[in-house]
DNA sequence: AAGATAGCAA
DNA sequence: TTGAATGCTATCTT
């Protein structure tokens, strides 16, 4: 296309003019295959690495076909450097295979010698090797399955697991569709899972994730063990597979802190697992307690890295990951796709929206000036003091009052990260403020009242990142950022902000102090954001007011 | 046994 | 880099 709206570099990044008219189609397709490295206004980066490109590729994507969206969308020619290294990189996924021989013992297959041998010779590789029976194999122990699988991908020949899994103690569990259908996607990412046996399914907030867990034990019809990230996670898992399968209370166990329930279906969190006892993992026993047919990770982008370990012994059982992006901040997307298995289903986003099951929030960045007294305390400020006054700046007070003007009649949510902030926020809206403090039933009061519509202005610290479930706010109203996991602020927004019956769109907003710290720590969000097809838009704080 | 509280991890 | 959450365990109380 001689006016496309993406530039291939020969780096392996790709730039998107984000106000060019075919600027979403071109994103919807080269997100399948690169990762969203940087998104300022207007030209967003992606990153072609090697394992966005197998991720595609375990998808069921060719490297024609990722070469055909560059050329489709590309204002320059696309560098050959870059489509023959798509081909040749795409074509190292499948090179190596595990499989079982005729008596079931574990196997290495590759099609072509040079490139087992290649491998064989790699001194971490190596001792995993049992014996070399045929020309084109060598055997391997079971248990050696998944740490083979971590280190043929870090040296880049990444391997098809084709050894099959156990099938698990059986245990009947039906699909109860009584007045919802499972929607076509879900019934093709889980088609898609039942077939590879292991991997990720990635789907957007909103889209049902929970669903497809159930129709993927549905078609198991074996024990699970679900992992989740906390216990509000685990309560909503269970609500749901009660309503939507045939699965009765009997048969869900809750495996917590203060359960110990084990179950034909059980729910345990990621935490329990790493819980540690005299060096020891203390509940090692949970993941040999019953004959597991399927393991289902929640949220798998938040597993933690000990999780890992466990996970590199169970890679003779199925597994399935869900999440709504794969990208982590600690790098580990390697190991999610070694040990919980490549991506065998992302979200055709466009025939979502399409269909109007899902309708992202529209997200502003406002700036705010600082006065001249503050930008003067601001500069004078130690390194560690500044982020804290560019956060709480009160210029910013105004513009929440103006935003709360705006949207009269609208459910909203004011979240700041500093209780102190909290407190001079809800004095100054005459409103609620929810913190970790306030005890758990005025907690619960104060939500319900604002479900009910009685109270129709909230003020939260970061308890509202965790623990609740608040789909009637509109709007989100964000006064100061965190340094933490800013995927998990993305998640919980998600959450907070679904698509409204009434049609219109949820809105959520960032303040931000301009030229400061700040603004810095606000590009990684809209990173994250705009990964979730949440469109960004940066306003003024004077336009709020006009 | 059940509930409250403190300390720890990440 | 900080500050505010969480879940889990152990300990103490009733």
């Amino acid at each position: 296309m001689a006016d496309g709206p993406l530039i291939v570099q020969s780096d392996r990044t790709v730039l998107l003019e984000v106000a060019h008219p075919d600027a979403e189609s071109a994103r919807h397709e080269l997100a399948i295959f690169a990762e969203l490295e940087r998104a300022p206004e207007h030209i967003h980066t992606y990153r072609i690495t090697r394992l966005g490109l197998w991720n595609a590729r375990a998808a069921g994507h060719d490297a024609e076909d990722m070469l055909a969206t560059l050329e489709r969308w590309s204002r320059f020619p696309v560098p050959p450097s870059v489509s023959i290294d798509i081909r040749e990189t795409v074509g190292r996924y499948g090179r190596l295979t595990i499989e079982r021989n005729d008596e079931g013992a574990l196997m290495l297959r590759a099609i072509d010698t040079a490139v087992l041998t290649e491998v064989s010779r790699n001194k971490r590789i190596q001792p995993l090797l049992i014996g070399h029976p045929t020309p084109d194999s060598y055997a391997i122990d079971a248990w050696a399955r998944g740490h083979i699988k971590q280190e043929l991908l870090k040296i880049g020949w990444p391997a098809e697991d084709l050894a099959g899994y156990t099938p698990g103690t059986p245990h009947p569990i039906e699909l109860e569709e009584n007045g919802w259908v499972l929607r076509p996607y879900q019934r093709q990412a889980v088609d898609i899972f039942t077939e590879g046996g292991s991997g990720v399914v990635v789907l957007p907030c909103g889209a049902g994730k929970t669903l497809v867990g159930a129709a993927a034990m549905a078609d198991t019809k074996t024990t699970t063990l679900i992992l989740v990230t906390n216990t509000v996670s685990a309560r909503q898992w269970r609500d749901e597979l009660l309503k939507r399968t045939s699965l009765t209370a009997e048969e869900i166990g809750e495996y917590s802190g203060q359960v110990k329930e084990v179950k034909p279906v059980t729910i345990a969190t990621y935490q329990i697992l790493t819980a540690k006892r005299g060096g020891q993992y203390a509940h090692l026993a949970l993941l040999d307690a019953l004959d597991w047919g399927l393991i289902v990770y929640d949220e798998v982008h938040l597993l933690p890295a000990p999780v890992f370990k466990l996970t590199a012994d169970l890679q003779a059982r199925r597994r399935l990951g869900l999440t709504a992006t794969l990208v982590r901040e600690d790098g580990r997307e390697g190991d999610v796709f070694s040990l919980i298995g490549p991506k065998r289903f992302d979200a055709p986003w466009k025939e979502i929206e399409a269909q109007g099951f899902i309708s992202p929030a529209a997200c502003y960045e406002v700036r705010v000036d600082l006065p001249a007294g503050d930008r003067l305390e601001y500069a004078a400020a130690a390194d560690d003091e500044r982020y804290r006054l560019a956060a709480t700046a009160h210029a910013k007070i105004d513009v929440v009052r103006q935003l709360v003007a705006r949207h009269e009649g609208e459910r909203i949510l004011v979240i700041g990260q500093y209780l102190d902030q909290i407190d001079v926020l809800a004095e100054a809206l005459n409103a609620p403020q929810i913190t970790g403090a306030t005890p758990i039933d005025e907690r619960e009061e104060l939500y319900q009242a604002f479900r009910v519509g009685e109270v129709s202005l909230l003020v939260v610290s970061k308890v509202a990142n965790f623990s609740i479930d608040l789909p009637e706010a509109s709007v989100a109203i964000q006064v100061s950022g965190s340094f933490g996991s800013r995927q998990e602020e993305a998640q919980r927004l998600g959450r907070l902000l679904r698509p409204k019956e009434s049609g219109n769109t949820a809105s959520f907003y960032t303040l931000i102090a301009r030229d400061t710290v700040d603004q810095d720590f606000a590009q990684n969000r809209q990173r994250f954001l705009a990964e979730q097809g949440y469109s960004y838009t940066i306003l003024d704080a004077d336009a709020i007011a006009a």
